[in-house]
DNA sequence: GTGAAAGCGCTAACAG
DNA sequence: CTGTTAGCGCTTTCAC
């Protein structure tokens, strides 16, 4: 970051006794009209010179930054990651780059982020939004043609390229599945599922599959707004209290739901699989372990991330055009250890 | 990203009636010397317009971009990203916007990515080192002025300013407190420890602890190059039954070790803390689960990253001159269940 | 307090 | 096959 040495086209040309835009065309790769002298010759000036590039003037020139935005509602949550990774690997490779931001469930930061990206001339948005409302913003960049998809989590109305997974479906069959196994009840248990659709479709997959099962299936149904241990234990308790005589399983539809109620259950001193049967979202490392595996449903993040980024370049080169796309990509459940075995749940010692 | 009707300063300084320096001005707030009139008048014309300034026009000019990049061995790895969130959050705050890249425990990648970042002039770089040694191009870059500190890995040479935990100290301390808890002998179970210096650190502390207790401490530092399941459960197998009638812990210095160990553990049916005291890195989520809990040593990754940014930013802004700064932050011993009940350990059944 | 003009480093017609 | 020229949209002296 020396000022006087600076080497820019302009020295290199200088050196190379050829114009800028002989200089600019080998740095493009147009050979095609060039000797393969000078080509040559360029090489080895350049190489001799250390001269790199300054993106920064070509994209002013070009109004193009080959840099991909992408705004996750929290990088640390251990499944959102591998959504990242599958842009990350998929942009890197056609020789784009990420910016990435965190908007911690904040529609402002959100919002402030998508604006600041876009100040930044990004060639593309990825978004995992916060709400599932459609808001002002999204509006005008739909109409002002920026190109975006949004990943995972999805918008009422479908104004953009949209990949996420099978929530309902999934969730569906992993609760018909636990009655098929010999369950006799099954409840949800769930994080508070205002905001996003991911959590809403999973809430009413449970019902849909419940429905012919037990007679109020929104009676079993415990959502945990503010995620407090007490909560849960006290839902589990209230679960099984209500329910004698039966072989009771629970499904907890997000990962933090899941974790509070295996702790709950470990509390309570309840054993799974032996006193309740347990499953849940989403496969993370630590599912394997408890209780000699946790059943679980697992979905293909990276290939969310993989195909959301797929799908923005390919609109960004005007490979893809029409009206928005809408891709579920399939889940897959992991049957393990803590739903093996229904049986009628013991009250608490 | 419409191309006709694109709002520049230009339009702005005619619809306005001023000249493009004077918008400018407007737009670095330099106020100072600006009727209050314009000022207003601007403002509301900006607003009408629904102008935004273009980022990368001020970046070619100005020379620099208030992006910071950073290159970690793994996004995915559920430590490094507190890092980055770390790195995020105060960038965030200043103003700074932050690219992102995976070098996948690859050099070249990790080359890779420096040299494409820097050509894309950013005001400086946060690395997650994946190899100890240092090469070429980081001492091209250190005499070329490139601002970059490194981030949790380290280098054996200090060029940089490098944040980093206190691997030595905390590892130590932790085999120190199993043996002063009543442990006869505490073994080592580590991931290959070929190219970090933190694992180096780790287990260079595990022997140095040890030294005064045992009397091989190499022969009971178990490392697992290739993280097979076989391969722990044989370590551990081996370790119980070359102690006979003693009471037996394991530092798992890496948090794949501790992972394994657990679930070798488990395979051998061996009880944890019953028959085995186990400890480790990191504070992951399952290590609150798993046997009612696992000792573990915390580090504050986050704060490794939030260190990082701002050692960077001063470098920038030169509020920070000189040789480059090594810090080691304090990691956390987390007491839990696990290393609760040192006893004889009894032969797998 | 404001404007004119030059230029950041590159690309892309258009000539030749 | 190569050079000339005119910007991209902004900031920043230097005048006035």
């Amino acid at each position: 970051m020396n000022d006087k040495d600076k080497i820019t086209i302009d020295t290199v040309s200088r050196y190379a006794g050829v114009s800028k835009a002989t200089v600019s065309r080998y740095l493009n790769k147009k050979y095609e009209h060039m000797s393969e002298q000078t080509r040559l010759h360029i090489r080895d000036v350049i190489d001799e010179l250390g001269y790199r590039p300054n993106i920064i003037a070509r994209n002013l020139k070009t109004k193009t930054t080959k840099l991909i935005g992408v705004i996750v509602s929290d990088v640390t949550n251990p499944v959102t990651v591998h959504l990242i990774k599958g842009v990350m690997d998929y942009c890197t490779k056609l020789g784009y780059q990420v910016i990435t931001a965190s908007s911690d469930e904040s529609v402002a930061k959100e919002q402030e982020y998508i604006l600041s990206m876009v100040d930044r001339q990004v060639d593309g948005l990825i978004i995992n939004v916060v709400d599932y409302n459609e808001y002002e913003l999204l509006n005008t960049l739909k109409e002002s043609g920026v190109n975006m998809v949004l990943a995972d989590r999805t918008i009422n109305k479908i104004l953009f390229d949209t990949v996420t997974t099978d929530n309902y479906l999934a969730s569906k069959i992993m609760v018909e599945k636990l009655y098929s196994m010999g369950y006799d009840e099954v409840a949800l248990f769930s994080s508070d599922l205002l905001k996003s659709n991911v959590r809403l479709s999973r809430y009413k997959a449970f019902l849909a599959a419940s429905k012919l099962k037990t007679a109020n299936p929104e009676e079993i149904s415990y959502i945990f707004p503010k995620e407090r241990e007490d909560d849960y234990k006290t839902a589990l308790q209230n679960f099984i209290e209500n329910n004698p005589n039966k072989r009771l399983a629970i499904f907890a539809s997000t990962p933090m739901a899941l974790l509070n109620l295996v702790n709950a259950a470990y509390e309570l001193n309840l054993h799974i699989p032996e006193d309740l049967g347990v499953c849940g979202y989403d496969n993370l490392t630590w599912t394997k372990l408890i209780g000699g595996g946790i059943t679980v449903v697992e979905q293909p993040f990276f290939d969310v991330g993989k195909e959301s980024a797929s799908l923005l370049l390919k609109r960004i080169n005007g490979e893809l055009t029409g009206p928005p796309k809408y891709i579920e990509l399939e889940s897959k459940i992991i049957l393990r250890n803590s739903t093996r075995n229904p049986q009628i749940a013991k009250f608490p010692k």
